[in-house]
RNA sequence: GCGGGCGUAGUGUAGCCUGGUUCAACACGCCUCCCUGUCACGGAGGAGAUCACGGGUUCAAAUCCCGUCGCCCGCGCCA
């Protein structure tokens, strides 16, 4: 006999069926026992005499065979999506047994470090297996929605040459009798690519060897990259972010019982400057002459743009040339500045943006300024010494916009196997203390 | 890197401020028994923690002090 989906068990009332999946609970009575079967459409419940379920479990995985019965009119669960149906088992296979869990997986009320420490079992949980659904759903409307807007996908190397950008931290790797690092973004491999293709984007991991031990940084993340030629403003960028993130909630609006953030028509953009004086006039708290945002401006001012525009998130643009990497375009109006923005959604960025020097000698001459050499970037430059269109990019930080489309506390928690400085699946305090390498 | 907080049964917490009949409580889980309609079933009984580790103060410490380790949060840095 052949295996049945557990949602589809309500069309084959009165048949003989055969199910598969975990027990999620176990409900005895002494001479009728319950169970809830779990299969990756849902739960159903069986029903059976004590004798064929004898030791079995929670999340003990069977093949059950049996008829498939309405249930009487006062015991119809409205809770689950076979609540007028349960299964009366006739035979039960046990495919594997499992041993005592640690926690209660149906009601989970374990600290995060907990969590992490039982990933593989955790995941089975079904809220927390929403928030990767939920995230699953969020990269593929990326991509549908770049696939369809006439995007080349690519796949972005991680072992790279140098420190690319300068800025953030990099991991270094041995390679052969060489040196290398893991990719901390595809930024120049998605602009190579510009040259060749055009439109272009990726779903890659990246890698950052920050310090930072905090509730939005993670060491190693899914990058939802874009870059596009032959762009006529750099606002072209934001409104292609624009459409992607529309989608994105309109995507999960169907499919999700998710309260999505609020989203004006158009979503506000104003300049960093603007931002920082709205601000001041605010909190009285004046960081007016600061290059970049602090974590509680982004708050404020999108408590702002919920309150004036009806928009939970905004585009904050021209952030100070200094602020941002030897490849961004700087303001023709005032060079102190750069056509630049971040996205940023209920008080967190989820996104940076901006249009490209395109020009082979100021992109020389930039790397020169940001105290790199060019002949580590040869390489790189041979798009702008052939020709390279007016262009730019952005990148969405796929973990953030879980975390603040689902209000979750933590970022790693919007990742199935977070890495940090304290963790590559197990702590590594506990993993290798031997290891620890003191720098 | 800096600052603040926490570390009590398998899990989540209470007790700590105001040291002493609480050598430790509650919930879930676990074990035994009862229950044919529950759906996080219910009922009765039971086991399980030398209160992170080390040192100190005291007649007496989970409770106060110091150190170590672990973890969390914020800042810095960064996305």
């Amino acid at each position: 006999m052949e295996r049945i989906l557990i949602s589809e068990t309500i069309k084959y009332i009165g048949q003989k069926v055969k199910v598969s999946g975990w027990v999620n609970s176990r409900r005895d009575h002494g001479k009728i026992v319950f169970l809830d079967l779990r299969d990756r459409t849902g739960i159903l419940q069986i029903v059976c005499v004590p004798d064929l379920v004898k030791e079995i479990n929670e999340e003990w995985v069977l093949e059950i065979e049996g008829v498939v019965q309405e249930r009487p009119a006062k015991m119809i669960n409205p809770e689950i999506e076979t609540g007028k149906v349960e299964l009366s088992a006739e035979n039960i296979k046990i495919l594997a047994k499992a041993e005592t869990l640690p926690f209660d997986l149906r009601d989970l009320k374990v600290t995060l470090p907990t969590l992490l420490d039982y990933r593989p079992l955790t995941l089975r949980n079904e809220k927390i297996n929403d928030i990767f659904k939920i995230k699953e759903q969020i990269i593929r409307s990326f991509r549908k929605t770049l696939e369809d807007l006439g995007f080349y996908e690519f796949q972005s190397p991680i072992i790279t040459p140098t420190n690319a950008e300068g800025g953030a931290e990099v991991f270094h790797i041995n390679y052969y009798d060489y040196n290398a690092y893991l990719a901390q973004s595809p930024q120049l491999y998605k602009q190579i690519l510009v040259g060749a293709f055009e439109k272009v984007f990726t779903v890659t991991n990246i890698f950052r060897a920050e310090p930072s031990m905090t509730t939005r940084h993670l060491s190693e993340y899914i990058s939802l990259d874009a870059e596009m030629g032959f762009i006529n403003s750099w606002e072209d960028l934001m409104d292609t972010c624009e459409i992607i993130i529309k989608n994105i909630f309109s995507d999960l609006q169907i499919k999700f019982k998710t309260s999505i953030p609020q989203i004006s028509d158009k979503i506000p953009r104003i300049k960093m400057r603007e931002a920082q004086q709205i601000i001041f006039e605010r909190t009285k708290r004046d960081n007016r002459k600061e290059i970049d945002l602090e974590p509680e401006d982004e708050k404020e001012i999108c408590n702002f743009a919920k309150e004036k525009y009806g928009s939970e998130l905004i585009f904050i643009t021209h952030y100070p040339t200094k602020k941002r990497p030897f490849y961004t375009f700087t303001d023709p109006a005032d060079e102190d500045y750069t056509l630049s923005f971040d996205l940023l959604c209920r008080g967190l960025e989820i996104t940076t943006g901006g249009q490209r020097i395109n020009d082979y000698g100021k992109l020389v001459s930039n790397i020169k300024k940001w105290g790199n050499k060019p002949e580590d970037f040869e390489f790189y430059l041979q798009t702008f010494k052939y020709g390279m269109p007016p262009e730019g990019g952005f990148a969405f930080g796929a973990e953030r916009i879980v975390k603040q489309i689902l209000g979750l506390e933590n970022v790693r928690e919007a990742s199935l196997f977070p890495r940090d400085m304290e963790r590559v699946d197990q702590r590594l305090s506990l993993l290798q203390p031997k290891k620890k390498i003191k720098r």
